[in-house]
RNA sequence: GGCCCCUUAGUCAAACGGCUAAGACGUCGCCCUCUCACGGCGAAGAUAUGGGUUCGAUUCCCGUAGGGGUCACCA
């Protein structure tokens, strides 16, 4: 067979070479060691809790290295492709701190644009260049057509691929697959000039060479040494739109671009000989392999499954609905990706994770299960580190997008929001409250005298004498001029006047002896003026509440007893 | 089913082949304390299993079991 001749006849219009492509995408000029990473998503939905995994090691690694960080947009599928996708990937990206040095962005139109020398970044829009080599891999005997009439595409694609699949058995159906593709690979170029002269679409299918009794040794910079088996399938480059398959746009597109590192979940593995079979045609260096696990979730068996896109979790924009801040979300994820990570945190509590030494090797190769318990601990200790005016300005952003009502509440008085987030804390242990910004009403909700309610039976549980006289005797001495001591001195003796032990100690030694203690007496307080049974240190509260709300909060409860 | 990957407490995990198998989250108890939160102290809890190699195995090798992934003109 003549392949130059087959080769022209099927890409008439490809004139540009392998050679030429190396001319217009040479390596970079990076300093030694630096990384070229990339996240290349396909825009078909929202940005997955998977995803910020091998973004954030890929931003980690090229940054930290002075190397690049890039987007690709993966959209060789235009059945799938959702409107606006892309858009919404690049700012959840951003959202959560992931900002690329190249790579398709958001333009000032608000859509999609490319920036930098390796473009375009939409492999939609790389057909030619795929051309090339498919032409160079005809030219060499690699490769090879395999036509179908429309109609038979038509009826391809009205198929549910998915469905027909899983009722596929396996093992039946092997040796039959294997007999069409053998015989798909002997034709006549009178049959191939018939096709084309009919318009029959054509796929391109890679000649495997391949023998997968035969072993590649691999090394996987997270799972180490690996056995491949050979490719012995001829699987598809180009497809019958002339838009190449995941395997050819990823062998080209890394190339071209000159990625070092190819960061990708292990789903990849089992396709990863297709991979290493193309590179060897293609005449193209490997890159460095990073397989990272799956986040998985538990099934109702109780079983581990990967977690994917319906489950609790899975969409990052929940997070944000759920008011998780973004740093919160970073730090939860370092602590996944770098097992030493907590330590290094622990010994540099003020340090941003971008200065953290992110190490390939303390990555984990099994999958692990989200947590959200371990999510709400790291975020409750990184908002415990926030200043007061922080927490105010991000609880407010939260607030005004997600219960606007409440938003307005808080943006009215800065300042007096900000003394009640200033409660307890600051120093060595401060207050930690709560995880996500949808706590914070639930939390500080009773300072504001529109969403502040008292429930009936908290009261029950006393004797409502006691706690109308103690409450009386408490406005008649109460003073906002008080410092802490003097407070609570008044409380103490308040405490006494009804027959309460004032010293904690003495009645918890004899409580029999006293109808209640101080700390009763406090409680009468912290109901008549938080209307909750908990709250934080009562004098904080009632300073920043001030002396009207007080008075006139006690004053209320006295006379609905 | 074939192929591939994985396996240390409920979860995340540490341990050049070498002390009594770290630590964090969660759980429970105690202390601190005007309640809560914080903090302090403590407890329970793990090398899936069977063989080998070795003076010695969580670590290396083989088998078994379990879990996961994948097998498209999807990525």
């Amino acid at each position: 067979m003549d392949y130059q001749y087959l080769a022209d006849l099927l890409f008439p219009n490809v004139t540009k070479t392998p050679e030429d492509m190396e001319a217009q995408y040479p390596p970079r000029d990076l300093p030694e060691g630096a990384k070229v990473t990339r996240f290349a998503p396909s825009p078909t939905g929202f940005v997955h809790f998977g995803g910020l995994f091998p973004s954030t090691i890929g931003e980690r690694l090229a940054h930290q290295s002075g190397g690049v960080f890039l987007l690709r947009i993966e959209d060789t599928d235009a059945k799938r492709e959702v409107e606006g996708a892309a858009v919404g990937l690049v700012r959840t990206l951003e959202h959560y701190g992931i900002y690329f040095d190249e790579g398709a962005v958001i333009g000032e139109d608000g859509n999609i644009c490319d920036k930098g020398a390796y473009g375009p970044y939409k492999q939609s829009q790389r057909a030619e260049i795929y051309h090339v080599y498919a032409k160079q891999l005809v030219r060499e005997g690699k490769a090879y057509p395999v036509f179908t009439t429309q109609a038979e595409l038509d009826a391809l694609n009205a198929l549910d691929k998915k469905a027909e699949i899983k009722a596929k058995d396996w093992h039946e159906d092997d040796g039959a697959q294997k007999e069409k593709m053998l015989a798909a690979r002997s034709f006549t170029i009178e049959e191939v000039e018939a096709h084309l002269a009919a318009n029959d679409p054509f796929v391109l299918r890679l000649l495997s060479d391949g023998d997968p009794e035969k072993k590649i040794p691999f090394t996987d910079l997270i799972k180490g040494k690996l056995d491949i088996p050979e490719n012995d399938e001829d699987f598809v480059l180009l497809k019958s739109d002339g838009i190449p398959t995941y395997h050819f746009a990823h062998a080209v597109d890394d190339h071209l671009m000159r990625t070092t590192h190819v960061i990708r979940g292990e789903e990849w593995l089992p396709s990863l000989a297709k991979h290493l079979m193309l590179f060897r045609y293609l005449g193209f260096r490997l890159p460095k392999y990073m397989h990272i696990a799956q986040i998985m979730r538990l099934d109702e068996n109780g079983n581990k499954k990967k977690l994917s896109k319906r489950d609790m979790g899975a969409n990052m924009d929940d997070y944000s609905r759920m008011g998780y801040d973004p740093a919160c979300v970073c730090e939860y994820i370092m602590t996944l990706l770098n097992s030493n990570y907590e330590e290094w945190h622990m010994q540099n509590p003020d340090k941003p994770y971008t200065e953290f030494p992110f190490n390939i090797k303390k990555m984990s190769n099994s999958g692990c299960l989200f947590d959200f318990k371990k999510l709400n601990d790291v975020s409750k200790n990184i908002i415990s580190r926030m200043t007061a005016e922080e927490v105010y300005r991000r609880a407010t952003e939260w607030a005004n997008e997600y219960d606007p009502a409440f938003g307005k509440l808080l943006s009215h008085d800065a300042d007096y929001a900000t003394a009640i987030f200033a409660i307890g804390r600051g120093g060595k242990k401060p207050r930690k409250d709560f995880a996500t910004w949808a706590e914070v009403k639930g939390y500080m909700g009773f300072f504001y005298d529109e969403i502040f309610t008292v429930e009936d039976a908290y009261a029950e549980q006393f004797d409502k004498a006691d706690i109308k006289s103690a409450l009386e005797k408490f406005l008649a001495s109460y003073s906002p001029a008080d410092d802490m001591n003097a407070w609570f001195d008044k409380i103490k003796a308040v405490a006494e006047e009804i027959g309460y032990a004032s010293d904690m100690k003495q009645y918890k030694a004899t409580p029999d002896a006293f109808r209640g203690s101080v700390a009763d007496v406090s409680m009468f307080l912290r109901v008549a003026v938080t209307g909750k049974l908990n709250s934080p240190d009562m004098y904080a509260v009632m300073q920043v509440l001030g002396e009207d709300r007080v008075r006139a909060r006690v004053q209320n409860m006295i006379e609905t007893l």
